[in-house]
Parts: structure tokens; sequence; C-alpha cells
DNA sequence: ACCGCCGGGTGCC
DNA sequence: ACCGCCGGGTGCC
């Protein structure tokens, strides 16, 4: 298999972004004539490579022209310099801009014909503080930082001083954050009073960890009922996050690091002053971890905080109970209150109009008696809710249409209404006074597509009925894209990739302004030059919420891309967050870490399980037990184990004899793979994996054995990590010699190396076109046909299940193994015995998922009891709570992987206790399986981001983990 | 710009 | 005077 040409194109130009690191260190270049300076051929790296990057020098310059723009600078304002090669007077036009990005003037031309090839090149970032910036009518000086990497110091040096300008040491009246010569009178940057110490690399990581600890604070701890039209009853600290983001929503306050000074408002950190008040960030991150109902609340959010801190109005007596009632909510409330109850009276009406006209076309929902309690789900409460998503949810990413079809079967309310032009007339009417006299009502929501449909049945389950909330869900090929129809709903739901695919295509979201904006899993905007990011940095709002359990997930440049969204001035534009606390922090000085700090704590509320609400545990979960259950093997199987189990120790030792291991990696995966097999059931070794690679034979059976072993590598679970990025594998693919990468890995490699390039594992050749792809999973049951049998394993799964049946038949379990085709021989055990079954397992399309997590979360008699699951299957959100027992079939390589999988039922909406079963076979691959997770756990409590193995101890660390796994 | 620079006007005291 | 000096015009890149 090989790539067409495209995809090749595509690579180089990736490619070429990447390898312009990689650049000469040859300074001997820069004695040429200017015109000669070395390129880096790489107009991002200067940009992404900022934390690496060193301080060249400074130098005092001048910035002419101040007369002819608007922008003003105070004194020790920072500045940013811009290149302005189209300038119809010189080329070389350096222009210099303040902190909102208004020009100020130009670097007089001298210097500026200096700076141009440095910056047009990439040579060095140059920065500017404006020392003395008032009352210059004309000129005004700059100080110049020249920022750059090490081997292009000298060069820059060398070119400055050829146009006459030494670059020197700091300067009296510099300023800046550089931490040690911060020299700054404003007491927030007194420099401390010991020597400025640079953090290391794992002090630094602790502080990151820091960071989101430990944000108790008053505002965070208060609790605020929510709206009537909350169905559910929220906890505690569901209370807490919805006051807290309530008050946000309604602050006026100021920005972080920006205080009122005479008539100014001031930012602290660039000293920049505008007589503008900068816009309140009316948003946040929200960072609770997964399972503390970020989803609940954010939907109680909207239902609370509807309109001028009033909540959405519900039944018929909107005014008179639900907004009269309600304390407001609003901060500032001077002088607008007769204005506001006008307005009020105007949304009463139209939500009159709107209840009437559509409740005809709403479901028939619950009828509602008294108060609903939020039990934590699970049997009664459940049942009593007649549940609409009983149409299969499909969300195929190939058929869009089909997925919408089912989305709308969903929600009736929203078919008929984009069916029915009459519906859609009246709420036209309605709307257009919301709109225009009004304000904007419109939440638009976006998920990754994997959590659309939870987000769906949030809504279905948490609104109540009379509240009527308009939802659309604006996916699938026949979406409503007009503007009007959409800032008519109440929340608009979609995904990233639709709005990225309508971005700079007529997109209807970008025309809208929503009144609130939730990302969420928002660290997916993480890349600030994904077009995602773009795309949802484009929207326009008036509140922004992040939701994520990952708010830092690799390391803090993941930031901005948030705050740039959440509309936080001045880090909107990334050179001032680069400046004044991305690159402080990362050199170790401390006033960035304590900004970074204050401006976490302003923006952000995280609660982790162990958070503590008044005293008890943000979640009370159940207990949650682990077993291990031995199991001896028949006679039979032990006598095939132990062939196989010699079989392999002589492939495998003669490998260690060698210094081959890891030349032969996949055939030792092979080997370990077939042993565990064994352990579960014989029939699960395919008579079609037992070829050995040598002695290789026509193309075409090579490849088959390759592609074989790509499947057998990932079945495995054990190669997870690609050993070139080290990170999990992306699109993995395989070489000739057997060994497996992420395609990009791999594929740089063999650009940078090229025509020679050598595989990272065994320096083999490596070709691009000899890559191989995993092909799509192929319901390749192989020896499925023959006679069934049972195993000793699936005897003592079957044990303790008829026995958990005995004793109460409605406890629901999970089964997990890593073999689906072994998942398949359990449910021929499972039928003989009369048990009710569904399955979840990676081969299964987004739609078949559903309707498997679906049935078997449904308390319905006739809802199977056991969901057989294959142990990657499903994302973290996947939520299986309706059962309370887990059975591991086999270990797992990594033990995170197991503990995920536990979680998965043993998470908020449990109630009962939580009992897993791991089945390991005694002496055997499995039971040193075990000692290997011990060691894995070590490490990764120990692991900090900064100390990664390096390749070579990973490559160590295998050859060591498979002696312990044959026993050699 | 309360500068520098340019270039025209001017030229004993 | 192929100078100096004066004072007006002028002024980013």
């Amino acid at each position: 298999m090989s790539w067409g040409f495209t995809r090749h194109d595509a690579l180089r130009r990736f490619l070429s972004v990447q390898y312009g690191r990689v650049r000469s260190h040859n300074s001997n270049l820069f004695d040429m004539e200017p015109d000669n300076l070395p390129s880096t051929n790489d107009s991002s790296s200067a940009e992404e490579d900022f934390d690496s990057l060193v301080l060249f020098g400074m130098l005092r310059g001048n910035v002419v022209g101040l007369r002819y723009y608007t922008g003003v600078v105070n004194n020790n304002e920072m500045v940013a310099l811009q290149r302005e090669p189209n300038n119809p007077y010189d080329r070389n036009a350096v222009k210099v801009n303040n902190v909102n990005g208004e020009q100020v003037g130009h670097i007089k031309k001298e210097l500026a014909a200096a700076l141009a090839q440095i910056m047009d090149r990439n040579l060095a970032k140059v920065e500017g503080i404006v020392p003395y910036g008032a009352q210059n009518a004309f000129t005004m000086p700059v100080n110049l930082s020249f920022w750059g990497r090490e081997e292009n110091k000298q060069g820059v040096l060398d070119h400055m001083k050829k146009y006459g300008f030494k670059l020197g040491p700091i300067q009296q009246s510099s300023q800046g954050f550089q931490g040690s010569f911060s020299q700054r009178a404003h007491s927030q940057y007194n420099a401390p009073s010991l020597p400025a110490m640079q953090m290391t690399t794992e002090q630094l990581k602790t502080e990151f960890d820091k960071l989101f600890e430990d944000l108790r604070e008053e505002d965070k701890t208060r609790e605020l009922e929510p709206s009537e039209a909350v169905e559910t009853s929220l906890l505690p600290h569901q209370k807490q996050a919805l006051a807290w983001m309530v008050s946000r929503e309604n602050s006026n306050e100021l920005p972080p690091f920006w205080e009122q000074r005479n008539n100014f408002y001031y930012n602290t950190l660039t000293n920049f002053a505008i007589k503008e008040k900068p816009d309140s960030v009316k948003g946040g991150i929200l960072a609770d971890d997964m399972g503390l109902g970020k989803t609940l609340s954010i939907i109680a959010l909207i239902l609370t905080n509807f309109y001028d801190g009033k909540p959405f109005p519900v039944g018929k007596d909107i005014y008179g109970k639900s907004s009269l009632q309600d304390k407001s909510l609003v901060e500032d409330d001077s002088g607008k209150s007769s204005k506001k109850k006008h307005a009020m009276r105007k949304i009463d009406e139209t939500h009159e109009i709107a209840s009437s006209s559509k409740g005809e076309t709403r479901p028939k929902r619950r009828q509602k008696a008294g108060k609903a309690k939020y039990t934590l789900s699970d049997s009664e409460e459940e049942e009593r809710i007649p549940r609409k998503v009983k149409a299969p949810l499909a969300c195929s990413v190939v058929d869009d249409d089909d997925f919408a079809t089912a989305l709308f079967g969903t929600l009736p309310a929203v078919k008929k209404k984009t069916k029915k032009k009459g519906i859609v007339k009246s709420s036209t009417d309605i709307s257009t006074k919301y709109d225009t006299q009004m304000h904007q009502r419109t939440t638009l929501i976006i998920c990754p597509l994997s959590v659309l449909s939870n987000w769906i049945d949030q809504f279905e389950q948490h609104v109540k009925a009379d509240a009527k909330l308009n939802i659309y869900i604006y996916y699938g090929a026949e979406r409503n894209k007009n503007p009007d129809f959409l800032s008519k709903q109440d929340v608009v739901l979609t995904t990233y990739n639709v709005l990225t695919h309508d971005y700079g295509n007529e997109s209807p979201l970008h025309k809208i302004r929503w009144l609130r904006v939730v990302l969420d899993e928002g660290h997916i905007i993480r890349n600030p030059n994904a077009q995602q990011t773009k795309a949802v940095h484009s929207l326009d709002s008036e509140r922004q919420w992040v939701l994520t359990g990952t708010p830092i997930q690799n390391s803090l440049k993941d930031l901005w891309s948030i705050l740039s969204f959440l509309k936080l001035k001045p880090f909107t534009d990334r050179e001032w967050w680069h400046r004044t606390i991305q690159r402080p922090v990362s050199m170790g000085d401390q006033g960035g870490l304590r900004r970074l700090q204050a401006l976490i704590k302003n923006i952000t509320l995280r609660r982790t399980k162990t958070t503590k609400v008044n005293g008890k545990p943000v979640l009370q979960l159940p207990e949650r037990k682990v077993y291990i259950q031995h199991i001896k093997l028949s006679p039979e199987e032990r006598q095939i184990y132990e062939t196989m189990q010699n079989e392999g120790k002589n492939i495998i030792g003669r490998y260690f004899n060698e210094g081959t291991v890891l030349t032969h990696y996949a055939d030792v995966l092979a080997v370990l793979v077939r042993l565990r097999q064994l352990c579960c059931h014989p029939h699960l070794v395919p008579t079609s994996l037992s070829g050995s690679l040598s002695g290789s034979s026509t193309p075409d059976e090579l490849r088959e054995k390759l592609v074989n072993k790509i499947k057998l590598v990932l079945i495995s679970g054990s190669d997870e990590e690609c050993s070139i990025c080290l990170d999990s594998l992306n699109m993995p693919v395989i070489t000739r010699c057997a060994h497996v990468f992420c395609k990009e890995c791999i594929c740089q490699v063999i650009y940078r190396k090229q025509p020679n390039a050598k595989c990272p594992m065994c320096r083999g050749e490596v070709r691009l076109e000899h890559l191989l792809e995993c092909p799509e999973e192929e319901s390749d049951m192989s020896d499925h046909e023959q006679k069934w049998i049972s195993s000793s394993k699936i005897n003592a799964l079957m044990h303790a299940l008829t026995e958990q049946r005995n004793k109460d038949p409605r406890v629901k379990s999970i089964i997990v193994s890593q073999f689906t085709t072994f998942l398949s021989l359990i449910e021929t055990a499972l039928r003989e015995s009369g048990f009710t079954f569904t399955r979840l397992d990676g081969s299964m399309n987004q739609k078949k998922r559903t309707e498997a997590i679906q049935s078997f979360q449904r308390s319905h008699n006739d809802s199977p009891t056991i969901m057989l699951l294959s142990l990657k299957a499903g994302g973290v959100g996947l939520n299986l709570t309706a059962a309370s027992r887990v059975y591991l079939m086999d270990p797992a390589w990594n033990p995170a992987a197991e503990e995920q999988c536990f979680d998965r039922c043993h998470r908020l909406g449990q109630t009962k206790e939580v009992i897993i079963t791991k089945f390991v076979v005694k002496n055997s691959v499995e039971e040193n399986m075990l000692k290997i997770h011990n060691k894995k756990r070590e490490l990764a409590a120990g692991a900090f981001e900064g100390n990664k193995q390096t390749s070579s101890e990973i490559k160590q660390a295998r050859i060591n983990e498979i002696r312990t796994l044959v026993d050699l």
C-alpha cells in the first residue's frame, strides 16, 4: 500500500516547516554580506519554540513619526514591532504598535534597515519597551531586546554591528519580565530579596500541578439554587459551580491585571492604559474532573442565568414567579430597574406565545408531580422517565444524513420545527422581538461528535418539560443554515468538525452574536495553528465557557488558545501572553508564576473527585473492591500452553543471545499474545498467524504477514507508544522490518534521512512505499467456526455470573477482554446459560455503540444484564453505571487502561458497591504481567513531564519487560 | 521640533 | 561669496 500524490505533497509541506528547526550552526555564514544572512527557512519556529529562546542583548532605539498615528504609550509600556515590507517609502520599514495593536510610529530608518533582515529571517524576535512614552510628540525612545536561538546569537550581533549598532547588556531603564533584571518600581514586581533562582523542570512541574489545586475561595463556595426549569436537583458542588458561573457572567469586574487609575484603565503587565473599560471576562474555565457533572452545571447555567440575571421562564406564571421571586443576580442594578422590568415583560410575552405555539409540537413528557429529585440514576427513577432516545443514534461520520435523521427522530420538536413552515413562522415573530429589541438568546455548544448524543440526553433529562427550551442540533447535511433560524433557538448544539467545516464558507455560526458559547472538551483547541482553533476563535459571543478535565494538558502553551477564546485582554494577541506569562514562567521567574496563578485562580473552577465541600468529599462514590481470581488451567489447556511456551522461549531466547530482541520485537509480541490468548481459550490462537517472517516469500505473502503483524501488535495492546514520539500511536503503520510507528513520525524520519533512512528500532532500511497501514477491522472470526468448547476461564466466569444471578438477578455486569474473539466465545456460553447481553467493541460504528450503551443502561426488565466490552472501546466518557460488577478476563499491559475501564462504572451515578474480578491464570504470562503492572505504576507515579524516558531507556525497559514476561 | 536639516537670501560697520 | 550667517520651511517610513 502506498499513498497518493496529494498525501506526499501535504506531508512535504508539513515537513518543510518542521524541518526548519534543524538548521545550520555554521555562524561563519554571518560574515557574508547582509543579503546572505542565513535563513531559518522557517517562519514559525521562533513562535513555536518560544521557550527555548535566549536573550541576545538589548539596544536603545527610536520610534519616529508619532504624530501620524493614534496609538499612544505610557512610560515603561510594552510595544510590538512589526515588519512592513510593503511600505512604499522603505521596504525595510518596521512598525511599532502598542498593546492594543494601534500603530504608534516607526522604527527610525537606519535601525529599521538593520532589523529588517533579522526579523524577516526570524533570526531573532525583537521586542520593545518604551521607557518614557508619555508626552513625546514626535519621537520616543524604545528599548529593544533581541531573543533568539543560541546558534543565531553571534550572527545577529555581528549583523547589527555592521550597521553600527551594538547590542549591549541590560540597560538601566529597561523593563521586562526577564526575572533577574526586572527593575520595576511597582511593588508587584519588586525583585525578590534572594537572588532569582532558576527553577528546575521538576520544581516547575510541581508548581504547575499546584496551579489547579487549592482554588478554594469565597466566591467559589457560595451555592446557588438553580432555576425552576432545571428538573434535577443539584449536588452541592454543582450549586457552587452554578453560583460561580452566574456571578462571572453577570460580573462587571475588571479582567485580571487591570486596574483603574485616574481616568484610565491600566494593565499592570504591559503598562498599557486605555480610557475605555476593558470588557469583563464573562465566562471562564470549568475544569472539574470527569464525572462531577460539568454538563449538568452548564445546563443549569443556561436555564438560571438566561437573561439579565433572570432564569429561563417556566410555565404560564413566568413573570410573577420566576422572575420576581428570584433575587436579581446582576451585579450593578443602578438606575436600570425600570428599563429592565420593561424588558422582562416583553420576554414574558414572547414566551407566552412561544409556549402556546410550541406546545403541540413537543413530545409528551413526563407529567411532573412535585419536585423531581436527582437520585443517582438507577432503577425507579430511570423507569419513570420515558426515554425518547429510542431511535438509534446514528453518529456515523460517513453518513451525515442518517445521523441527522436519527437525531431529528430523537427530538421530534426539532424535527417538526424544521419541517413545518407555520411553526417556524410564529417563532420568527417572537424572536425578532428578542433579538432586535433586547438581547441575544442563543447558547452555542460545541463538542466532539462522540459526546453530542450525551448532551442531547442530558438536556432531555435535566430540563423540565414545561420550560420549553428550544434546542437545535446543527449537524448533518440537512442542517438549517439560516442565521435567523439559528439565533431563535435557545441552544444550538454542534461539533468542532462541523464548525470547522463551515468556517470561511458562509458559516452561519460565525455570523451570529451568541449569548454564550460553550466549548466542551475545550483542550481540543489547544493547537493555536489548527483550523479548528481559528474557527472557534472567530466566534462572536457575550459569554464564553470552556469545559475541560485537563486544562493544561502538556504545557503552559496550551492555555493561550483558551485565554484568547475567553477574550482575555491583552492575551488575545499571543505576543503579550508570551512576554508577560509564558516566557517568564518557563524561565523560572517567580513573578511570572505568581501572575499565572492569579490568572488561573481568577478564571477557573476546578474540583477533583477528592475535593471537599463542607467537609465532605464532593463525590461520595460507593466502595470499589478489586479481587484477583486465580485460574488453574485444565490439563489439556496446560499442555497446549506449555508447548507454545517452550517454543516461544526457544525463539525469544535465541533473540536474546543474538541481541536482536528489539529487531524481532513483533515476533516476540506475537509469542506473548499467543500465550495470553491461550490463557483465555485455546481457540483464540488463529492458525493463520503462526508463520514467522524469516525466509520471506512472494511480496503478497510478505504483505499479508506484515498486516497480520501490525494487527497483532495493535491487538496486543503492548505497543501503545510510538518509539519515535514516545506518545501513543497515531495512525499506526508497520515497516517492512515489522516495527510499528505513528505514520507521521516515521515519515519524518524517512524525509530527514533520505535517501538512506533507517528504522529507529533495528536500523533496517525503511522506505515510504513499504509502509503498511492497518486495514479496517474485517470481522475475521478466523477460527470461530470450530466446534464450541468452554475453557477454564470461561467456566470460572460463568460460575461467578450464575452465582450472582441466584443472589440478585438485577445486578448488571461488564465483561472485559482485549480479545474480541474471546468475547465472541463468551457470548456462546452466555447464551447457553440464558443470560441477556449486549456488546461494545471497536468494530462497531457510533450508531451501534450508542444503541448498545443505551439498552444496557436502561433498567427495564428486558434490558440486558451483561455488557461485553473490549478493553479499549469507548472514550473516557463511556458511562456504564448500570453495572456494578466488572469481570476483567485478561490483564492489560497498561494498568492505567484497566483503571480507566473500571471507572466506566465506578463514577458519578453509581449507587452500588462495585466489585471487580480480575481473572489471572496461575503460572503463566498473565501472572508475570501483574508484576510489570507494579513497576509501571511506580514509573507513572514518579513520571514528570520534563523527564520522560528517553527512547533508549524505553528500549531497555522493554527488553527487561520481555525477560520478566517469559521468565528468561 | 525650545531640535536638526535643507536651501534661499544675503553679505562692512 | 567656490564662504558664513540668517531665518523660514519643514519634519516617519
